[in-house]
DNA sequence: GTCCGGAATG
DNA sequence: CATTCCGGAC
């Protein structure tokens, strides 16, 4: 039973332009679309096929993950971002096999109370691995409420966020849930994208308020937030070299990169010089390397980074390893240390 | 450079 | 209520 135009309109259009061929949907296993949703979180589909292959291809049961440890996890995450999420698999994992006999719930409250798992994701794993009737609503759906309805957002956002639960609940079919689950999304980020909405061949445009009213303003930039001013952080960090190997601290108790393999960072320069006496360091040479710029949404760093080729080697303490640059050793790095190991290694060569 | 994005946490 | 987490697209 269709219940709105636009879930007809929805349905029908992913028939011939949906995403049908998506890895995790080859099957309807639940661990694989558990695994895929996650890593969809925050994320682009483009960003994640190849993590997720590579993820699958290392851990393809429950058993298999729950095998693994959280640094192996990590690795797999390493460039992904947002480590957290492997974390939460992590947890989510040991739950699975300590709590319910290693089958992955197929209740909606059980599944919610999961970390990592709210509302959105507990919805996306239960219709697209069991066409179980259950509304999604991520960013890419609310653009689309937003605009076809013509949402003024005059309310508080919690209430705004219960109207769009609502209006989702409503249009969301009984049956072809799954289809249409995807379908939304994907004409919101390939056709209802945020900037540049390719309205002409959108398959809603007849009812679409925001077009056909020829409205001036795109209501969905009306949600949007103000923007913060960018900090400046600036950190100095020690790499320390011994032929393939580089020295790498596991962070712990931080709120950036938290449990990933990183080099020593220090607020000042007079606390790299005291680690390195700390260390009794038996330097070959040093080497210095531009300053490294990253950024973020709320703020830009800047490393300044000494770089000290090793004579001999010592003992690292807990938490700390001599990272084998060639090796396979499986441990998470965030996406700074990659680049900053492929560019030593590239000067090595 | 600027914008985008779920769930947890403050 | 607001903020945080990360990397990529543009």
């Amino acid at each position: 039973m269709i219940k709105t135009p636009i879930t007809q309109l929805i349905i029908n259009w992913f028939h011939f332009y949906g995403r049908k061929y998506l890895p995790w949907k080859k099957n309807q296993n639940i661990y694989y679309i558990w695994i895929s949703e996650i890593m969809l979180q925050q994320t682009q589909v483009n960003t994640v096929i190849p993590f997720y292959k590579k993820f699958i291809t290392r851990f393809p049961s429950m058993k298999s993950l729950y095998q693994a440890s959280l640094d192996e996890i990590l690795h797999y995450w390493s460039g992904l971002g947002y480590y957290t999420r492997a974390k939460n698999i992590y947890r989510t994992i040991q739950i699975i096999f300590k709590n319910k006999k290693g089958i992955f719930p197929e209740n909606f409250f059980e599944i919610i109370q999961l970390p990592g798992i709210g509302k959105t994701t507990a919805g996306a794993i239960l219709s697209f691995s069991r066409n179980f009737s259950f509304s999604i609503l991520d960013s890419n759906v609310k653009r689309i409420l937003v605009r076809y309805y013509y949402l003024i957002n005059a309310n508080s956002s919690k209430k705004f966020e219960t109207i769009l639960w609502n209006i989702i609940n409503i249009i969301t079919p009984f049956h072809n849930t799954k289809q249409f689950n995807q379908s939304i999304m994907d004409i919101a980020s390939l056709i209802c994208t945020p900037k540049y909405p390719k309205c002409i061949i959108c398959p809603l445009n007849l009812y679409c308020l925001q077009y056909k009213k020829n409205h001036q303003k795109d209501v969905y930039l009306l949600l949007k937030k103000k923007k913060k001013k960018n900090i400046l952080k600036k950190y100095f960090c020690v790499i320390l070299i011994f032929k393939n190997y580089i020295f790498l601290e596991k962070r712990n108790q931080t709120k950036i990169w938290n449990n990933l393999f990183c080099f020593p960072f220090f607020k000042k320069k007079t606390l790299v010089y005291n680690w390195i006496k700390s260390k009794n360091i038996k330097k070959k040479r040093s080497e210095k390397l531009n300053k490294i710029k990253y950024k973020y949404t709320n703020f830009n760093i800047e490393i300044f980074p000494f770089i000290i080729h090793m004579k001999s080697i010592f003992e690292p303490e807990n938490n700390a390893i001599w990272f084998n640059c060639n090796s396979k050793q499986e441990i998470g790095l965030p996406q700074l240390v990659l680049k900053i190991i492929k560019k030593i290694r590239k000067i090595n060569e």
